[in-house]
DNA sequence: GGGCGACCTTGATCAAGATCAATTTTGCCA
DNA sequence: TGGCAAAATTGATCTTGATCAAGGTCGCCC
């Protein structure tokens, strides 16, 4: 793990900084000097392999984590052991339950994954003085709520074929946003068994749905995770 | 409906007023004087029955709805009519989803219900003025995020008879908080289609789950909605 | 380049919950 | 109080996705 000094110049927290790739979306131009200065002397940058736990479910919340590459799974899992993943964090959201002495849920990194770390106080003191950063953290909060609505009914009401559907759909909108016609391509940043987790099904009846996805036409599949959608259209019908 | 003006004095918005019964839970004193004027002159105090609808899915919004007695069902539909509950608000949430222009769900009274209506202006502004009205808000939103997560798990990797205690502990919890010991009677807010919609099941599951917690002696259910619970222990070890 | 382990696919069978089809119960109103 | 429609229960059967069981592929490290 690869922790260095934060520094202002070569900011790259997507988030909180000025400089950023991707001001678009990030909390960019929320900050003034003063809270930029305070906030690079309190932040690190940390990587972390595929596979790495950011935050363990119940266990104290010390800091935020900015994510600036990579995709974080956030998870539950029951007491024997079933597991839930009940959201995807890509570029540039916040990572950790903003306010909560313990998290609940487990954050991993589900890509390798870069971050910029934030102690929990020097956030939330940010965040009492910056109105534009307050509202951008409840803009995430509320879209994250909008999301998990509509996984709810993914979850509860769509077919296994409908259901991976909309995870290719969905990982295809925030991997290849820009792309426009009826292709998309990207690298599915997820293994089988997170897909199943993420669905409520089995590894053995995602495998199944891709195969009929590839047999039907509507995608190929290289080396396991590189996809290829051939029919955005199709795609979307099978979504229910 | 009952649409009356609303009176400072005889105050009852729960979540926004002094005098409420609920104060623990609201909004109170999170307002000064002229804030409540303010509220006072633009709020309208109304009744639903049962099964109408607060706020239509794809809709704009024009007013937040504090509820101030009865339960509201969050729910989306797709294309063909499948339907899923994405939430249930108690008193006193403030139901509407903040900041947008169109309604991502349905909001429906789910039992005889009474809200006090804020157009949505003059909610906004008072947001933007009041530091505590704010931050409720936003612990709200959060913890409708973490219910949500929650409710992920339960469709997603829970059988119909975790499924269905778990919809039970919940409603108790809400329904009948203060009591103690192993027992809590309530009135089930909702019909079976409903919890069917909820728990992304069918009626005839839900009720061979409920003959099935009768027959091992956990409820006994009186006149359909009635329930008693004899073991709390029993119904909690069933929700997984 | 070969070998090993993790990950993925495919097939056969099983079971949980859906669907279809009657009844029964409840609430409501005349 | 009786009658009726809506809601709930119960039973029989079917279907979808889980489970069990082999193989196959991929990526990595020597």
């Amino acid at each position: 793990m690869d922790i260095s000094r934060h520094d202002i110049h070569s900011c790259d927290i997507p988030s909180l900084c000025k400089s950023c790739e991707v001001r678009h979306k990030g909390m960019c131009g929320a900050l003034n000097p003063d809270e930029l200065t305070l906030l690079s002397r309190h932040t690190r940058q940390i990587e972390h392999p595929s596979g790495e736990e950011l935050v363990g479910e119940s266990t104290r919340v010390e800091a935020y984590d900015n994510l600036m590459r990579g995709v974080v799974k956030l998870s539950k899992t029951l007491e024997d052991g079933r597991q839930q993943i009940v959201g995807l964090q890509f570029a540039p959201d916040l990572v950790g339950r903003l306010y909560a002495g313990e998290s609940p849920m487990t954050a991993e990194a589900a890509s390798d994954v870069e971050v910029c770390r934030v102690p929990r106080a020097t956030l939330e003191r940010l965040i009492e003085r910056n109105p534009a950063l307050r509202k951008r953290l409840m803009d995430q909060s509320l879209r994250e709520l909008d999301e998990a609505r509509d996984w709810m009914v993914t979850l509860g009401r769509k077919t296994a074929a409908e259901k991976v559907a909309s995870l290719l759909l969905l990982i295809a909108s925030h991997l290849d946003p820009e792309a426009a016609g009826e292709r998309r391509i990207f690298d599915l940043p997820m293994s089988r068994l997170d897909m199943a987790d993420y669905l409520g099904l089995t590894i053995e009846t995602v495998s199944r749905q891709f195969s009929r996805l590839k047999k039907d036409g509507i995608i190929t599949i290289t080396a396991n995770r590189h996809i290829e959608v051939l029919s955005l259209a199709k795609l979307q019908a099978r979504c229910g």
